[in-house]
DNA sequence: TAACATTGTGGTGAATTGTGGGTAATTATC
DNA sequence: GATAATTACCCACAATTCACCACAATGTTA
């Protein structure tokens, strides 16, 4: 059964190999279509995990930060903090891409890690992080969550 | 895999060698077109760092340059601080280009260098100076920031 | 249940890349 | 015009990266 390509949904426990590289799912492999040439774009995510792009949506990313203006300060910081750690990988012959250092040390992923679909992306977590940070999000955002209903219909 | 032409992202550790030349990263040599000729042009950043455009990049920034009027003072001084340091340079055979002094002193390069692509240009920074202003650009910038990832969806 | 296909993980050799240094060519100085 | 100083170009090597192969574990089909 085939969904809507380029989407992710599920989660898969995996493993950071000592060279950096990490599998992406077959089933979001097969998801992908052909113009991503296999390639994926990791950045940082804006929680403590790495976001992983498939090309096309990059680029869309990409083509927006391509105009803003340098002439603001506000400008350069955006772009430098999303564009520092955006890595480009392409999938090897067992659909494994690579993960830079900064990433590594930014999302602290060890040997375990979590992969999550995330409709348009894919997000990399150490377990152990998501785990604590789940905890604190559902304390807090109770009242928050109310206020999505408005904009999200399940 | 084939990205945007002229187009930076990542970030690398090189060094400076004794002769003011610092290596331009593999990836992004590969990103360059054939029309840039394998040239750069360096010149000053508007943070304490270098600022280096592919040559035609480099080109439609002193287009824009030659439109601003001469008689604002303001554009003057802007004009004179980005032209007055540029200069061009082409890759070697191992891909490295020579930063000349006076950016060399503008930028506090020492030995160790952090490059960095910015989409459409690269930076060179020591790497000290960018961590301080990445801790003040932090404190100080929050909500810009959040209204700039409301325009810019990620 | 057996045969087969697929998927995730480890490792290896070849090619590439970053860095230092050396020599020829060019420019500057007297 | 001769010499010194600087710059540009090329070579070499160590370290890293990349593309591929192999295999075990898992899942699928007959």
């Amino acid at each position: 059964m085939t969904l809507n390509k380029n989407t992710f949904t599920g989660e898969y426990q995996y493993s950071l190999d000592s060279k950096g590289r990490i599998n992406i799912p077959a089933k979001f492999r097969q998801s992908l279509s052909k113009k991503n040439q296999n390639t994926f774009v990791a950045t940082r995510g804006q929680d403590p995990c790495i976001w992983v792009y498939p090309l096309v949506e990059w680029k869309k990313i990409e083509d927006e930060l391509r105009n803003l203006s340098s002439v603001s300060g506000i400008h350069r910081t955006f772009v430098r903090q999303i564009a520092r750690s955006a890595t480009p990988s392409t999938c090897d012959k067992q659909g494994r891409i690579i993960i830079s250092p900064p990433l590594i040390s930014y999302s602290n992923l060890k040997r375990e890690a979590l992969i999550i679909g995330m409709i348009n992306k894919i997000e990399i977590w150490n377990p152990d992080i998501l785990e604590k940070v789940d905890k604190n999000n559902i304390t807090n955002d109770e009242s928050e969550f109310n206020a999505l209903s408005d904009k999200i219909v399940i």
